[in-house]
DNA sequence: AATAAATATTGTAATCGTTACAATATGATC
DNA sequence: GATCATATTGTAACGATTACAATATTTATT
């Protein structure tokens, strides 16, 4: 059997923090850090579910509950309802094609630092989101998906 | 501050828009503009239904979507599902007080050119959102709300 | 390895924000 | 003032998420 490289570290890495490494937890975390979409809830469910037949949906939003209550994930309300989980921690932006609805991440060279918040007021956290065409429907004009 | 904006600007700015300009409209419009808080509809219900007896939350939020349809207020989806209006229309980023669940907005004085983009995407809006302690909630430590 | 204790998962029902839709009310136009 | 377009209402439906009790799985203890 062709495992998969890194279920033990992942593992050992959910032990290591107190959270139970049941395989939900270990697949899902794997998932989002191989696949850097951003996915939702069904996105994930959907492609989990044939490694783990009979998985739940609920298991997999406890599941991220619990990801992002250890900081493994980040979650992501960028338009509607539908929440977007990424796994990239470091401080980045996310960008939204308006056109295929895909989200890229990039980076942030300006810091925190050159916020003007009003006096007194304490950044902890920062997430700044651009909407606009990616490289492949700012060429081609298409219909919009959200 | 700015002087409170009389009834039939308002009026006058919605008809030049190609908008009926029907009591629960320009009250909405009216009210966003302000108060500039970020309400929900149902603050906004809340508070204008004591002028409009009678008005319904859908018509809110069918009133909320036609000024949406024409730039006149933005949506905010910050944490979770709740959508938040704004009626500021230029460029500004939204710092929410993990304390007391407020929104302010703040300045932006780096523009969009900053942005470190991949190849070939092009920016078309952005909203930054920071989250952090206000300067009350800095100074006493007490939890509220998300 | 077997058992007991702790916790994760399942499946259903409930909740919350929002929209769809048909009936009614409003208000602009002739 | 009558007619017609459109705004509003109220209810029901919807989609994303959570609550919860029953069950299954994992870990700790023997």
């Amino acid at each position: 059997m062709m495992k998969a490289m890194g279920n033990n570290e992942i593992r050992e890495e959910l032990k290591g923090l107190g959270v139970r490494p049941s395989s939900t937890r270990v697949l899902v975390l794997k998932y989002l850090r191989e696949k850097k979409n951003h996915p939702t809830i069904d996105q994930v469910y959907g492609e989990i579910l044939e490694s783990l037949p009979g998985l739940s949906r609920t298991s997999v939003y406890n599941t991220m509950n619990v990801l992002a209550e250890k900081d493994l994930v980040r979650t992501l309300h960028m338009d509607g309802c539908e929440t977007r989980y990424d796994a990239t921690i470091c401080n980045h932006g996310h960008f939204k094609c308006t056109g295929c609805g895909d989200i890229h991440d990039f980076e942030l060279f300006e810091e925190t630092s050159s916020l003007s918040l009003p006096e007194g007021f304490q950044a902890e956290r920062q997430d700044l989101i651009v909407w606009g065409r990616c490289a492949r429907c700012a060429s081609v004009k298409e219909e919009r998906k959200s």
